[in-house]
RNA sequence: GGCGCGUUCGUCUAGCGGUUAGGACACCGCCCUCUCAAGGCGGAGAUCACGGGUUCGAAUCCCGUACGCGCUACCA
């Protein structure tokens, strides 16, 4: 593992490529890349207006606040990865640390406004979207994972596996009143439930962080820096009482509500000295006045057009100086270089708004794609009243991880049409943003079992009876210990059941009889099938000739009732539905021969013998 | 109110100008069978929201209408 230490950096001078005015610049030089082959021109570069820095060159739009240890405050942009452009050493998360930042070198804050104060530069990076994807997950940590989000989830987390590339998980932390860090951990933990896993965030690390908003303050500092320093940002002093008045007036009127840019139309000096006085104000993004129409090309949707008409000067950052939704995440999409924007319908509004940031952030704008609502059976929007919504419920409840996976992923997504059966590693293979339907998707909880069915059908015997395990244990009836003792008799266990449980809380009730010392006799079935005395003279029949048994296994079981069956003049039917009551309780129950067989001789007799006791009287 | 999005069997969907509108879940029937399942076979179920166009021809393209949903916050 390669190790830093602060007192590895040996030049002062943090240097990138430089793209602002000459007069700035200081000297020029060509030096290789560390990071690939090549050359990249580096300059030194007076920042005036920072003097407590060094010399220190910036390019605003070389993605000037990536690659570097965590501690280095460097800069430069040159390739994915790789090495610490500040201590030229390989990048190890673990090894930097935060703490201590060094005054010589320039914040990063330092650096986004350096780059807002130079122009564009000449060789703007075009990112191809096809060949660099990054895409991200950022669910507010306001509840648990639902299944609406872990569908967001999957659909990003397919796509950036199907396209090589980066999938991100960032928590929207910024509701301080409902975020909790329970919340946090369990969506972490449904999502790696489900089998995704992510390549940057929590727990992750990656060269784009912090992933969590709330610890990202200074980035939208600067981004509010830049887009002040570009006139793209204003403050307003408008109190709420002003503003609502406004929109009663605006809505009753010609209908185009939204602010009315009193505060755009401040002079700079008067703006300043009001904000130096100490007065309140929020900073509202000033959208361009000869902006045309804004198209939204959208992946699902194709292109959807918003009259720029329509878009008002909305707040970016509040008056407590924190970030409204709409600023916080293009800030993070940009500074975290997301190609593809991948989550739900509700967003789609807001989407025109947030173009109007990433251009006023010079950042380019992501590809977009807006998924359809999850509702319930009744149409309405899913909540507690449907039963399970959040993924941990689906869990308890004895859904498997791949069949939700599954499911959901077939929820507004198909392969082809006729394909009901995707695992991750199909979906990985074929997903596609192309296939995902417009429409909304009535969830169906019915379809989801039939398809845990399937998985728990399909599934290795060995593998099920692991699964199983943890229910029985939870019931009380086994023990790993217990398990791995008789590994065989539980494996024998998994052919009763696979073809009849739809969910793994099924295991239980279906198994509970071999486990048990004691059985109660389910009173309906015993009136059905064991008050006759035709079928107590089976039972006595049945627990004789199976004492004179030498073998005990289902083929030898089975001669024997069925010829019980035979000399006592009964129906086989009859017989066996008359054992089966006394010896698991219920009418209903997996097959008969084999259950005895794994029940053992004793048991079995014993409970033959009980339920003619039971049923004498 | 303004803006945007959506509308194919009960449900999830295929369809991207010419199909008997296909598949899956659920439902019904038959077969198999020691119960329940699973499995096999078959069935019913969609005037493609509605109304206009364009076209020789429209579920597919265009325009309206209705209904549903979202955004229109110093919520996310």
């Amino acid at each position: 593992m390669n190790t830093y230490s602060r007192s590895d950096i040996t030049a002062p001078i943090v240097a990138a490529r430089f793209c602002g005015p000459p007069s700035a610049m200081l000297g020029q030089e060509k030096v290789p890349c560390p990071n690939r082959q090549g050359t990249q021109t580096l300059a030194r570069v007076r920042a005036a207006l920072f003097p407590h820095l060094p010399d220190v060159a910036v390019c605003r739009n070389v993605a000037p606040l990536r690659r570097f240890h965590a501690g280095c405050r460097g800069v430069v942009g040159c390739g994915p990865s790789a090495l610490c452009s500040a201590c030229a050493l390989p990048r190890d998360e673990n090894a930097c640390d935060d703490s201590t930042p060094d005054s010589r070198l320039p914040t990063r804050a330092d650096t986004a406004i350096i780059g807002a104060f130079l122009p564009p530069c000449e060789e703007t990076r075009v990112p191809d979207p096809a060949a660099d994807v990054r895409v991200r997950f950022a669910p507010s940590p306001t509840g648990a994972l639902h299944i609406g989000g872990a569908r967001t989830a999957i659909y990003n987390w397919a796509f950036a596996r199907k396209t090589g590339g980066t999938f991100i998980l960032r928590i929207d932390d910024t509701d301080p009143e409902r975020s909790t860090a329970e919340n946090t951990a369990q969506i972490l933990r449904s999502l790696r439930w489900l089998g995704l896993d992510w390549d940057e965030g929590p727990e992750a690390g990656g060269a784009f962080g912090p992933y969590f908003q709330t610890q990202r303050a200074h980035a939208y500092r600067v981004a509010l820096e830049r887009m002040k320093a570009n006139g793209s940002a204003y403050p307003c002093f408008c109190t709420a009482e002003e503003l609502e008045r406004k929109r009663e007036a605006a809505r009753s009127g010609d209908g185009t509500p939204g602010y009315d840019r009193t505060c755009r139309r401040l002079s700079a000096d008067d703006a300043r000295a009001r904000i130096d006085g100490g007065e309140p104000h929020v900073w509202r993004v000033a959208v361009p006045e000869d902006r045309g129409d804004i198209v939204v090309d959208d992946a699902v949707r194709g292109e959807t057009v918003f009259p720029a008409s329509a878009m008002d000067d909305f707040v970016l950052v509040r008056s407590d100086g924190t970030p409204t939704y709409n600023f916080a995440t293009v800030v993070d999409d940009a500074d975290m270089e997301i190609t593809h924007v991948i989550r739900g319908d509700d967003h789609l509004s807001n989407t025109p708004r947030q173009i109007l940031v990433f251009e006023a952030l010079a950042s380019p704008v992501p590809r977009f794609a807006h998924l359809s609502m999850i509702w319930g059976a009744d149409g309405k929007k899913l909540s507690k009243r449907h039963g399970a919504t959040s993924v941990e419920a689906f869990r308890d409840e004895g859904i498997l991880p791949e069949a939700l996976l599954n499911y959901l992923a077939l929820l507004g997504w198909s392969l082809d049409g006729q394909t009901t059966i995707v695992s991750a590693e199909t979906l990985r293979a074929t997903f596609s943003l192309e296939r995902i339907s417009k429409n909304p998707a009535i969830f169906d909880a019915e379809k989801l079992d039939w398809m845990n069915g399937v998985y728990i059908r399909d599934m290795p015997p060995e593998q099920l009876a692991e699964r199983m395990l943890p229910w029985l244990e939870s019931a009380g009836l086994a023990s790993r210990a217990d398990f791995e003792l008789r590994r065989a008799w539980f494996l024998a266990l998994v052919p009763l059941v696979n073809e009849r449980l739809k969910r793994m809380t099924e295991v239980v009730p279906a198994l509970g009889f071999l486990f048990a010392s004691e059985i109660t006799l389910d009173p309906a079935s015993v009136e059905k099938a064991l008050t006759t005395a035709e079928a107590r003279t089976a039972l006595r029949g049945s627990a004789e000739a199976l004492g004179t048994l030498d073998r005990w296994d289902a083929a030898s079981i089975e001669a024997c009732l069925r010829a019980v069956a035979d000399s006592l003049g009964v129906k086989p039917k009859v017989l066996f539905q008359a054992v089966r009551v006394a010896v698991t309780g219920s009418t209903v129950s997996p097959p008969l021969f084999e259950s005895l067989a794994l029940l053992g001789s004793e048991t079995a007799r014993a409970r033959l013998v009980s339920a003619q006791a039971a049923t004498a009287g």
